[in-house]
DNA sequence: TTGGTTTGTATCAGCGCTTGTTACAGAAGT
DNA sequence: ACTTCTGTAACAAGCGCTGATACAAACCAA
């Protein structure tokens, strides 16, 4: 399949957004840098608009910059805007109900995927967009 | 996409083995629990084969069960087995290498995707298939 | 008001992955 | 020999993601 890459581009493009500072950014130079189409961008921009993490503007010297600072943007935000969690996925079609172990295995691993996503989510709230920011910058660090 | 849920089916044939002892099960048997094709079963068998999870024997009265007891099987063996953990994806063309976000950002996602591999690793390593059976048989326990 | 710029969004083709299915060779028991 | 069952190849169908074109609506400037 093409694997889902929306959460890495919102990060690239966010932290372009938060070097910007206030300035309006055009979807077409996030394009530029991500390497992709402007609608690809602007798709994900939409998104981002949804979860309150951006504001755009249309027309002539329009463009997008963040609504809030990057230490008040959590990668948890931004994981919840564009993407979804799920590790793996339950029985496309539904096990035999006649069968005991059928009968009962997808609640067993939908309390294991639940718990799996807390542990997701839980690494993704510990950091911010400030704190990519920082990475970016600094060759040492890991994240 | 059509979303894999090789894992989810891994588990739930691993419990019907367990169940069954040393006793050899067919692929017809395993699919219509699970409610699929036999080939399913059997690629998916496959691949526990070579992860040594199971032994499966040919011709008539073959069969497949565990190689080795319920206990000594982690999660994180069968997740190893047959899915990919990855939450999230790269970008899927290489950042713009002029730009100093894209020329760093992939080494920052990296190195954010190892982290919550980690977890997720750690997450699974924790249960066995016994664990599984015993959620299993008991409704009040969420995994 | 007119014209140019930029977003928002619909639409579509292409690609890759997963599933389900048929088919058949090879192994094993009777 | 004959039957049973796995291992595996091959293929169609479905789905999600990406990338691309197109265009209406919003906005600024002159």
């Amino acid at each position: 399949m093409a694997a889902n890459s929306q959460f890495s581009i919102a990060v690239h493009v966010l932290a372009m957004l938060a070097k910007s500072c206030d300035e309006r950014i055009k979807s077409d130079y996030l394009a530029k840098s991500v390497n992709t189409n402007p609608v690809v961008i602007r798709r994900l921009l939409c998104s981002l608009h949804e979860a309150n993490l951006v504001v755009s503007q249309t027309g002539a010297c329009g463009g997008t910059c963040l609504s809030k600072q990057p230490e008040e943007i959590s990668l948890l935000e931004v994981f919840n805007a564009v993407a979804k969690s799920e590790v793996f996925s339950l029985h496309p079609n539904t096990p035999n109900q006649d069968c005991f172990i059928g009968r009962n295995i997808q609640r067993v691993l939908g309390g294991l995927q639940t718990e799996i996503d807390a542990a997701i989510q839980g690494k993704l709230a510990r950091y911010t967009l400030r704190d990519v920011i920082e990475s970016v910058e600094d060759k040492t660090v890991a994240v």
